[in-house]
DNA sequence: CCTATCTCCTGTAGGC
DNA sequence: TGCCTACAGGAGATAG
């Protein structure tokens, strides 16, 4: 579920809630997560103090006392509580100032306390730009919504938030990478920007199933505002194909008029 | 290195 | 209604 705007979203809300703290207790649930916790990342989070929540592409970070880290990830379908009574499909949970803090993930594809990846540039830093992107794109014969979906090429982009940028930008997903033009990279870069930061100032997105909600049970909105994503027209009117195969394991639409 | 495919799980929607 | 299949927003491993 969550892409950068969501995990961008749980972050305020922890950094909010217990930023400062310290983490008395933990557990891990049963069945955890599909990847087990690191014994060594779980024997420094008791008495350990929580300095700040940062975030790198779709990865959270817990920034802790003593100079350690805890870093997550929401997988698929992830989510955080604060004090909530949900108890389904906790697969860990801590207590940091009296407040419970519970990961869910149904699907089991989170992760905590691994390593961070070698991960591109943040999309919206000034390291994401026309030229990083024309760059990253040349030569490549994979299509571009491909590269996009490529931590190591971009951080933090999933299916959901490259579908509305190619939209916007007027490419077809299944476009040859190396074949995007100069001016087609800056648009797309600026288009990835927008509708990210869009999305972070709507709360991340909400699907009818697999709804998004912030920990403090707070749907998302975005997806009023989607162009292309679940719908059946897009933005423009006209009707939205997929591609013929998918990308990257995705399911791509995209319109067959306004992207070329 | 690059690219495409498979796989880890569970829940849900849609077809019959 | 129930059963079955396909699919879901991620990403690591692997084979070519």
């Amino acid at each position: 579920m969550p892409e950068l705007p969501e995990v961008e979203t749980v972050r305020r809300a922890l950094d909010r809630r217990v930023r400062g703290r310290v983490i008395t207790a933990y557990r891990v649930g049963r069945p955890a997560f599909n990847r087990p916790i690191p014994t060594r990342a779980l024997s420094r989070l008791k008495g350990s103090r929580i300095e700040s929540v940062e975030r790198r592409g779709k990865y959270l970070i817990l920034r802790l006392s003593r100079g350690w880290d805890l870093v997550c990830h929401l997988g698929m379908s992830g989510s955080i509580s604060f004090d909530s009574v949900e108890e389904n499909h906790v697969r860990f949970r801590f207590t940091a100032g009296g407040r419970i803090v519970k990961m869910h993930d149904p699907r089991r594809f989170g992760r905590v306390g691994c390593a961070l990846p070698k991960l591109g540039p943040e999309p919206l830093s000034a390291g994401f730009n026309a030229d990083y992107l024309l760059g990253a794109l040349r030569g490549r014969s994979a299509a571009v919504k491909a590269c996009l979906l490529d931590q190591a090429v971009v951080a933090g982009v999933g299916n959901i938030y490259a579908t509305e940028a190619l939209y916007h930008a007027g490419i077809r997903p299944q476009r040859r990478a190396g074949a995007v033009s100069r001016a087609e990279a800056a648009r797309l870069c600026v288009e990835v920007k927008q509708v990210l930061r869009r999305a972070i100032r709507m709360g991340g997105t909400t699907l009818q199933d697999q709804a998004f909600k912030d920990p403090e049970g707070r749907p998302g909105r975005f997806s009023l505002r989607t162009a292309v994503y679940g719908r059946k027209l897009g933005a423009c009117g006209h009707e939205l194909k997929a591609t013929n195969r998918p990308i990257s394991g995705r399911t791509s639409l995209y319109c067959p008029v306004c992207q070329r």
